[in-house]
DNA sequence: GGGGAGAGATGCCGC
DNA sequence: GCGGCATTTCTCCCC
């Protein structure tokens, strides 16, 4: 306990990524209120204030204080009471410790950031390149997402001269991708003064939900099945995709 | 190294909750495909399976792998490689750890679940047992979010009986709200065979965005300021929000 | 900082 | 498992 103590606050003082396991009870105040009963959990204390409370199943957080917090570690009577506050975010947490069951911490340096593919951007990207993908004829003028009429994945014209919005998902596309590709279209109208039957409406994405096919064939509008890339299937098709593993 | 190695796998093999730092280059292929070239990073295990990885800033995880993923740690050229594979979830990683910067871990028991306030459900249920909220004469006759409309918040007349649907949004409403809204209320119409102006449509929210309000202005809706109750103002009026901190 | 939209979203509940 | 939706969503980008 006293070990615990030096260490946490050497570390937050050395602004050291910090990580220890400890039985505890939580509580917070923000954005909601909650409470979090006593139990054994995991907690992680970044340089930039971040404070993360892990349950040890599942894989999201059960608690947490965002970027720009500061923490105090204080004696308390059941133990060690950890409050941390964000006061511009107006964001409170208490974790009341009873119990220390271990606990690891070093300065950690990252200046990398993750490289990803297969996201929407490199869907519309693709279709961009291969028009085809989306019917034959189709020429695509914009892959820019912030036009004046919307944030707009691809939009082109067809091969007679209709104007062509392609909403694109990377996954199965459902009501909403439905209302927002209404919503572009709407506005492209509007703003173009065009009527119905004068632009087009496509969903791109590799499924669509039964009930959102059905609201886009009432709205008028269609779908086409297409898959995102992803790199290693681009540039290293000779690879089985599970080779490395 | 050696010491790191030999921690790993009796965690691994008793079912401890494990987090270390070490320096790393991150590859993952499944639902898209990603790398993080190498630096400094938290890794996480489970008991579940579950891995995370962390950057030393920021609130979200850079990687991960979901509950159900199993892991092994081999010697390889540069140092280790923990591999990780979902099979089920078709989902693989590879972390390459270069340098280890320290280890902890222990078995963790936690039966608690979070209990939250301040939630879009008890602000629903604050709206049903006070209905003055949204205006005199208003009378609720569901907060039941699935029904064959759709899965509406708070539902009910108002005085001159005509129906009222109430989407709650516990913080700023915006377009999504508004369409989402407009969705249950074509809806009801639909399935009533009712006319404009039998239905009214009511976003209470504590805000709402300036666009969206346009829109829902437009649409013939109305807004409502409410704001999501939580426990501690509810129940323990007398304390200042702030007292405990 | 607000607004809009994607995310490897996650997680929950209901069918 | 799909579907619809809330989330202390988080994160990014643009205005």
């Amino acid at each position: 306990m006293e070990d615990f103590v030096l260490k946490v606050n050497e570390s937050l003082r050395r602004s050291e990524t910090l990580s220890f396991g400890v039985n505890c009870t939580v509580k917070y105040l923000g954005r909601v209120e909650s409470y979090l009963d006593k139990g054994d959990r995991l907690v992680i204390i970044k340089p930039d204030g971040t404070l993360i409370v892990h349950q040890p199943t599942g894989n999201a957080p059960v608690n947490y204080m965002k970027e720009g917090t500061t923490h105090t570690l204080e004696r308390s009577k059941g133990g060690l009471c950890l409050k941390s506050e964000n006061l511009s975010r107006k964001e409170f947490m208490e974790i009341m410790i009873h119990k220390v069951r271990f606990i690891g911490g070093s300065q950690l340096l990252d200046d990398e950031r993750i490289v990803v593919s297969g996201s929407e951007k490199d869907m519309s990207d693709m279709i961009y390149e291969t028009p085809e993908l989306i019917e034959a004829g189709f020429k695509p003028l914009s892959r820019e997402e912030h036009t004046k009429f919307g944030f707009i994945d691809v939009f082109g014209h067809d091969k007679v001269n209709r104007l062509v919005i392609v909403e694109c998902k990377r996954q199965l596309a459902d009501f909403k991708a439905v209302e927002q590709l209404s919503r572009y279209v709407e506005r492209m109208k509007r703003t173009k003064g065009l009527k119905d039957g004068k632009v087009r409406g496509i969903i791109a994405a590799p499924a669509i939900s039964s009930n959102a096919k059905d609201l886009l064939m009432e709205m008028g509008f269609e779908f086409k099945a297409v898959t995102p890339p992803k790199y290693y299937e681009k540039f290293d098709k000779r690879q089985a995709r599970l080779d490395a593993f």
